[in-house]
DNA sequence: CGCTTCATTGACGACGTTCAAGACATGTGG
DNA sequence: CCACATGTCTTGAACGTCGTCAATGAAGCG
């Protein structure tokens, strides 16, 4: 309930995602063309940001908060196809309408600038049309490296995949000797979404995780992992990625 | 054997990819930079053109044949993460090291430039940038429509979603009333790692369709679509997509 | 002709799904 | 304050799809 991010400000200097958004490598000039185009929304967790198939007359950052890519077949049938943290980009310059539903998957803060005037920017500005292909470059690979969870990996792998990725990403807080901590953003369902499984077992595999001691679970989103390098194993990736310490 | 494109020519005007590859919205000038710095290799069917990890010392496109994008677990365990048809891109422009296999399904025909010097052109030539950019949106949306069919596709489903994609871009022969004909580039084995199945589920599942006369076969290659509409129910996919006919 | 590669088919079993019941936490109204 | 509803998660039992192992077939090539 309490706001991570204030979102009254105007000032792209002091925005939180500045480095690591589409404007990473916009100068003083770009920036404020940027900031007469720009405007704030905030949605509520499980609120729809984009529907599949619908007009899109905007592009944006997520600013904070985590945000999903979801694809539903006629059935009912849905699959998680992305993960849009801070910083992630929204839409596709050049596209009319959306391919893929976007949901709130937290509290989310986007940053959007009108469609129209930001694909002119991008003609102008190289500066921005250079990062929106390095990110989408980025995307690439990871909706790659996804297809390998999703096509190879049993559900134990998969589960320590999803893990090891949000710890990655959330390593801020190393507590007692490199033990890594932090909150499922996802419910057992979205895990399930994402990973191609029931959450049925999403459970199971989480409560066996919890059983082996990879992983250590108060509640039932507080997560602790002792050891990286064992988590890493678990879902069968080079534990020898030697980042790490 | 024979075939299917002559590499002798060194003019970007008579390429059979000018329009749909990287170089697509080149002006004259641009192509005859472009020229300077580029030659053409062919690899048999088997080859590998790229290791994962190897350095990458050209970028280039597809020109004839196809090429797979391949990634393996230590275990032996194989996903395919793209499949390269002509027009298609290869490489990333300021990157090191290729991070999955690059390997020719068929005879295949490059069209190759040295990256130093091409990543110099994209600075200078938005257009290229530009087109990189729309075929990389493309490559991940295709990615993500491929997590779809790894995460929550049936076995059958999964086939029928290969045949179609194949069927759509090579929807070049149509027989007796609208009849779709073509050759499978793909091994049994080649199928599977696309899909995420073994090859034996592969062959049983062709096995049925063909049974139940979604597709005949001739041989072990070559497939008839009696009925477009069908398949791609059996894909799972929305038939209504209305664009046939 | 035998060898290799690619593909088909069968028998069996494991892994993940489905269906079902219940636990736990939070919120609402009597 | 308790009764009750709701949403999230856990756990169990039965089932089915797909993977594994193995034998066989078909086609191409020395």
């Amino acid at each position: 309930m309490t706001p991570t991010f204030k979102i009254d400000h105007t000032n792209c200097a002091d925005c939180p995602i500045r480095h690591r958004a589409v404007c990473a490598h916009c100068d003083a000039d770009e920036l404020e063309e940027l900031e007469s185009i720009k405007y704030y929304r905030s949605f509520e967790a499980g609120q729809t940001v984009i529907w599949s198939g619908d007009q899109m007359n905007f592009v944006g950052s997520v600013v904070s908060g985590i945000a999903s890519l979801t694809q539903t077949m006629e059935d009912g049938r849905t699959q998680m196809v992305g993960l849009l943290l801070p910083s992630d980009f929204v839409g596709r310059p050049g596209r009319e309408s959306a391919p893929y539903d976007v949901q709130a998957t937290t509290d989310v803060v986007m940053c959007c600038f009108r469609k129209k005037p930001f694909e002119e920017l991008m003609n102008t500005t190289p500066h921005i049309a250079h990062r929106l292909l390095q990110m989408t470059l980025d995307e690439l690979d990871a909706a790659r490296e996804w297809m390998l969870v999703l096509g190879r990996k049993t559900a134990r792998e998969k589960i320590a995949s999803l893990l090891s990725i949000i710890a990655r990403r959330d390593a801020s807080i190393n507590q007692k000797g490199g033990a890594i901590v932090f909150d499922l953003p996802l419910t057992r369902e979205a895990m399930a979404d994402y990973l191609g499984l029931t959450l049925e077992t999403v459970s199971r595999q989480i409560s066996a995780l919890k059983k082996d001691e990879v992983i250590l679970l108060e509640g039932k989103r507080h997560v602790t992992i002792p050891d990286m390098g064992r988590l890493m194993e678990e879902a069968g990736d080079d534990s020898d990625g030697g980042f790490l310490v």
